[in-house]
DNA sequence: AATGAATGAGGATTCATTCAT
DNA sequence: GATGAATGAATCCTCATTCAT
């Protein structure tokens, strides 16, 4: 049934299935017919909106990126102290809309999937710079030599998300945080 | 002119041309003929040794674990002290034959693919539980609550693999180890 | 805001982006949706008026081929010699409204495409009847055995057609003329 | 049930289904499906042998232009005067391996095609250029201006084969060899 | 043991056509 | 009258797997 301006729905409702689908089925080896389906409508259609799967894949990966960055933004915007935007950093990394089962499985597959897709690579290069660089802001007035631990966080972030898409039962996102919070705060007593 | 005791042989090599392939190509989408091809035999004779694509491709990654058990246990049988063990465990884990682009790559693609390999979810299993009791049988004599500590370093390893991973300049594997091992000392002095 | 009397300016506007697309993409595989957006609107109006795509196509064949028709009655009725109907005739066939890439190359499709479609058949074969009488109503009056030489010119007037087509640099239409009646000429030299 | 060197064999069947389907269909839509069904075989194994649908029909077209080469050098290998080679040329044009209704049907459709395609567009090209320069190298010692009747020639060669395709009751080779080579004949005289 | 010929299922993509608004 | 949303059939192509030799 053809209504008038579709276009934002439809394609909202494909990102959204993408991710949906990358997450249950733990692969970026999902059908347009899958993603389609799970959006209610032809696979027809969906290549109407976004020309090809990759289009598709792609417009999913920026979804979650976007979705990060706001809850970043949101969360550092309310931060005062260099601690307290580390912290911001950390939190938002873990936010309930960002450590969902399916979004950390369809972020490690895009993380992967880097490898091969040259767009792919950049969208996550821009993350990871800017994720660097905030924390290295911050760093900055905290430690004499901040590169290390604005590195040794990145690792911890990511390395817990890799570990959260294996778990029989998966981490508490409060656990997580203070997993990496402590390990900071520990190497910060260190330094100062 | 078929020979005889060419199984080994021919399974080996196997193995390893599917490594070198999934590290090439940076992903599980290789076809049997590319992996065929690159250990210098027909597509029919892969099967013919292992039965389907599936088993090569577990078969690849048991490998890459073995190579790692052998690492962790060849250095740890060197290590006298339980700092040492920690450190043996660690450096293993970025040991020449272990921290190559093909290897790491192939690593990360088997740890996304736990999500749908049953097998998979289970080999890597194995090995995060051993890793996991390895480092706390160190980590008991040496702080109060080990868990978190040693949740912290495995996650450090898997995070710092996999922005190995996206890497354009590769990280030198002594930088891996100093990076984790400085924060593994920091959270000890804490504690102690 | 539709307006009355649309129809016909809708259809002939279809008609001439038809010609226009096959023209500019030398293949009868153009979409409905090209069309349509050639000709400033969408592919359901384009079905609005012509039912199906096949009908588009026939139309403008069919234009094409009263735009001939018109043009070699046009030129006849100003003849008055046998010799000048068949000059008129033959340039009639390269006039300018006819021997444009774009008609050539939609002629000649449609020519191949009547293999297919028996309605373009019945279409060129009215054409083909029409020339061969016109030309032999005159040539009977000139030659003993006007047969053949109607056959010649029919041939050469094709043939000149479809090198057109692929030519990198055009024949002028004035060229195309003289070398179809220089050789009736000398047909004709020979006869009488 | 596979057998040892069966690629040419294969190919040849392959070209030979794909001219056949061409001229049956009298289109280049035809589906691998249907060529392969036609050759005995599944699509898959077009594929293996050709790699795509296009290389299929660009052999097809290659192997058309070498009959048709073929043809030629034959026939001119035996003619001892620049009349007989002219002769020797048209003749060829309508042997019984060229003029076959499946041949001229899939000869005009390349034609046609050679608007999308590069190579096809090279391919006729190369077959233009030497017919031209075949012509024209008897032509020169027997006329003062051999330039437009070797276009001449050319264009009812060209002429006759479309005219064939769309014929109801297809015209002997040897009528349509005298209707080129009178025409000829007469443009000898005169400027002899 | 080894090859590579062969199949066929499965997936992305295109497009004519329909239809609600 | 007009739009463009929506469908689904059709097609090319890939690839794991099988099997005759």
């Amino acid at each position: 049934m053809p209504k008038l301006g579709m276009e934002p729905i439809r394609r909202d409702a494909l990102v959204k299935a993408t991710i949906a689908e990358i997450g249950t089925l733990g692969t970026l080896d999902v059908t347009v017919n899958q993603i389609a389906k799970r959006a209610g409508m032809s696979s027809g259609l969906a290549h109407h909106y976004f020309g090809s799967k990759d289009q598709m894949l792609l417009a999913a990966m920026r979804h979650i990126l976007n979705l990060y960055g706001a809850e970043v933004r949101g969360a550092m915007s309310m931060a005062n102290t260099p601690s307290e935007r580390i912290e911001a950093i950390v939190r938002a990394s873990f936010s309930s809309s960002n450590f969902r089962p399916d979004i950390v499985a369809a972020w490690l597959n895009f993380y992967v999937h880097a490898h091969k897709s040259k767009e792919v690579r950049r969208l996550l290069g821009i993350y990871q710079r800017r994720l660097h660089s905030n924390l290295m802001a911050s760093l900055r007035s905290m430690v004499d030599d901040p590169e290390p631990v604005a590195e040794t966080i990145g690792a911890l972030i990511d390395g817990v998300y890799i570990r959260q898409a294996l778990r029989q039962r998966p981490m508490r996102a409060e656990d997580a945080i203070n997993l990496i919070l402590d390990t900071v705060h520990q190497c910060m007593k260190e330094q100062k």
